[in-house]
DNA sequence: ACAAAAGTGTTAAGAATACACCCATGT
DNA sequence: ACATGGGTGTATTCTTAACACTTTTGT
């Protein structure tokens, strides 16, 4: 570590992946299995070596640490580049953020993890480094994304109810909806459409299923919320 | 550059920095003196070296090419991060972009860089790497910013006229906005207030000057345009 | 008196909010 | 028959959009 050949600082990747878990919002984390932080939880990410580009080792270091892959998520975006860890006792480092939403996903522990899982937002432990604070900035960008995006497509399965809808929107904006206004609402914007099945679950009214016009990430012109 | 001792690529930083001259939004391009690109024009940028912070690389190199200082800005942002330039011959690198907005800046040669100056977005010249792309993205973001925050009080004087105001909307957004309904709803925002003084220029009533409550980034919680 | 930009108000359409009851099913 | 979540409409307020004339000054 001294004798440093670098001229310049190393490249981190990292990612803040969501899914939804009994219609609760989860972060995906994995146990370190180095220095520094050993055994501590952290969110996966590591080193971008010479030959790849940011999203490729992204991509790369995502799989080997927890099984997940990048490209099944159905959003991807970069969320922020942070100056140094704190904490790295290997002087400065740059570290590029992606935020990833997604559904069904199953982590698994790796040679190099672990452990890899994910937790209720309410759940997180201590993590590595200061990743409390990335999960909060991806929070907020997620946030602020609902209301200018279809991002929540990414979160939900294909066919979904309006109480599914709904109540995806409750756990990533933290609050509570009116359930007519919101239905009124959501269908005018038009990302929608019916389709004619519907989810039978338990002692009450059927209900109808929905699917989105497209599972590719699209701008509203009005806004929600 | 071959046997190359890094493990990482090597992160570049560069700035997109906008002000407005004669009521049109131009950017600050250095004309570059070293190859790749000798002679071309460019947004100013260059190598993070260990020791700084990608912001205090920013502030540096941005004085250093163009006489011009960050922290005179009335607003600055991490913009993207882009992989590799288009054309960099020299491996994989990563450019870790910010976004500026300012007001009486007055751009130098220095000894590294052979001019430095704003140019009108319609006569941006051809330019070294892909920055036309990024001025691009710059204003993509500036634009929605705008509708989101009081930004626009860095690319104007502290006391202003409505009419002046409007303008930069105008100029930033690149469309024409209607004279009562703009005045109406930026003075609903309760961002400027009215000051008892008045600028007379020409043959003309004279109009009231306004000054922003807070000179520092505010977000809105009902958004413009 | 004229030219030039500043300043001002109303109406109509659309969007947001608040709010309570009936419906279809399983047990 | 009852418990459970699904589904629906209206009235009020607020916001947006369209639109034209008068005011104040300098020459």
């Amino acid at each position: 570590m001294q004798d440093d050949p670098r001229k310049t600082p190393e490249v981190f990747v990292a990612a803040v992946i969501f899914q939804l878990i009994d219609n609760e919002l989860t972060v995906l984390l994995t146990q370190r299995q180095r220095d520094p932080f050993n055994g501590l939880w952290a969110l996966p990410g590591g080193l971008v070596p010479l030959k790849e580009t940011l999203l490729q080792a992204t991509t790369r270091i995502l799989h080997e640490k927890t099984a997940v892959k990048l490209n099944q998520l159905g959003v991807v975006e970069q969320l922020y580049t942070f100056d140094t860890f704190a904490g790295n006792p290997n002087g400065p480092t740059v570290s590029v953020m992606h935020l990833g939403l997604g559904k069904d996903i199953v982590p698994k522990a790796t040679p190099l993890s672990r452990h890899s899982q994910f937790y209720l937002l309410k759940d997180v432990p201590e993590l590595a480094f200061d990743h409390s604070t990335k999960i909060d900035f991806a929070l907020q960008r997620l946030r602020s994304k609902l209301s200018y995006t279809n991002a929540i497509f990414a979160l939900l399965p294909t066919l979904f109810t309006m109480s599914q809808l709904q109540t995806a929107y409750e756990a990533v904006l933290g609050k509570k909806l009116d359930k007519r206004n919101f239905r009124k609402k959501f269908i005018s914007l038009g990302l929608i459409q019916q389709t004619s099945e519907y989810h039978m679950s338990g002692a009450h009214r059927p209900a109808r299923l929905y699917k989105f016009n497209s599972q590719t990430l699209e701008y509203l012109t009005r806004s929600f919320d």
